[in-house]
DNA sequence: CAAAATTGTCACGAAATTGTCATCTTCCCG
DNA sequence: CGGGAAGATGACAATTTCGTGACAATTTTG
């Protein structure tokens, strides 16, 4: 289970202490040293979840938290906090203002990757290993099948992970761009015609067991899965 | 993020510093010295937000941030107050009567950056992604689908972008400069008679369920989205 | 290593969208 | 009532956007 993780965190060497330990969780790992850049990163860089200090100079960690959370764009993203010792009001406050989880310092590896591991599971639909199943389509991380009314649909490795993420997002429209981020990776540069290819392949192998409509074009934006008929 | 923004602030000193810090991070600044100004100058230029400072000459910024809110037509618009260092009442007093944010001086461009970012994500009603409902009319910015009385509504790109701007702002007159600023954008050059056009292609649209009067026509004036029938 | 599969890119055509204009209608005011 | 101003409407051409098939490059597989 690799995730994308944004960690705030003023402190260079608690952070570096952290990255080291996610980085060898798998975990990739973006850092941030004040409020203001999280907001920037986090927009930008869609991670999985959110590491945050509670301490921070200028806005604290709370307060972040509640622009995060107000946000529709970032409401999805899970956030856990990071606190010192003992603090119940902290604990109580941070909980409220939508945290999904806290963390006393000081923690042990083990435990943050507990932690980490149990809310990406609760929140991040991707990242589970269950079957989706959506309109008589069931898809399984697991044996990497997909099947429409019980017929075996043939995907190549990307028509997969593309369909794997319109699953696990459905309802949602996604641009070009955002689809090439998701899907094929940050760091990638390819043409965003390209999606369309791809787009269409899958429509294509979706068509085998007639759901071929089931990814509908918005034009001017990009594409949705549609859970409606 | 470019916002125009409105600036309170008496002194003139302080007035050119925080301009000069807007103006270079890509904002449209106006400037007012007194409270009267300041209502003059919202009403005309419709500013993103207000920079408000606590203390003017004459009426205060406490007492101008009410009459901003009880006026329909600048409820919408957000509020950050100015205030001096640690006056904590003041803080407390500016965010009852509908400040978005509060700023104590002295503080620094990157931070007041910071605040402005924060605050018109939080409260431009067109950013945030939630569902609205409007006699009868569901847009829902996520997922780019629009019904009436539960009728799927086929819209173009100009004419979604256009409704979502009306149903974020209604029942408020909108010109079709102003129209062609906030739903087409600043740059563009198209003529205002375009406007005519696409209201009307949206009216067309609007009909499908019944919904053909919900845009007004105000002679001399411009657009409006009606709440009531 | 050869065959097969996968992938990114391109060019072309179809279809949707858009801006503009000319022409009616409607409304306002003297 | 008449004249004009402002808005509505329909048509149209230009542009944009998307779907589609082909193809070469690359990777995977046998």
């Amino acid at each position: 289970m690799a995730a994308t993780i944004l960690l705030v965190e003023d402190e260079s060497g608690i952070q570096e202490l952290i990255k080291l330990n996610l980085t060898q969780a798998g975990h990739a790992v973006i850092c941030a040293d004040s409020a203001e850049q999280a907001l920037m990163l986090i927009r930008q860089s869609l991670p999985d979840m959110v590491l945050l200090d509670w301490m921070l100079p200028g806005m604290s960690g709370i307060e972040l938290a509640r622009i995060f959370r107000s946000d529709a764009r970032m409401k999805n993203v899970p956030i856990i906090m990071l606190t010192a010792r003992g603090d119940e009001r902290d604990k109580v406050l941070g909980l409220e203002t939508g945290a999904d989880d806290y963390i006393t310092k000081p923690f042990s590896p083990r435990e943050l990757s507990a932690r980490i591991k149990a809310v990406l599971r609760r929140r991040a639909p991707q990242m589970t290993e269950d079957r989706i199943a959506l309109r008589g389509l069931v898809l399984d991380p697991v044996s990497h099948r997909v099947t429409g009314h019980d017929i075996a649909l043939e995907l190549g490795p990307t028509e997969f992970r593309l369909l794997h993420f319109f699953m696990t997002h459905p309802e949602r429209v996604y641009s070009r761009t955002q689809l090439l981020d998701q899907v094929w990776g940050d760091h990638v540069f390819v043409e965003e015609r390209t999606v369309d290819v791809h787009i269409r392949r899958l429509r294509l192998a979706l068509g085998a067991s007639g759901h071929e409509d089931l990814i509908a074009t918005v034009r001017g934006a990009g594409y949705r899965l549609s859970v409606h008929d």
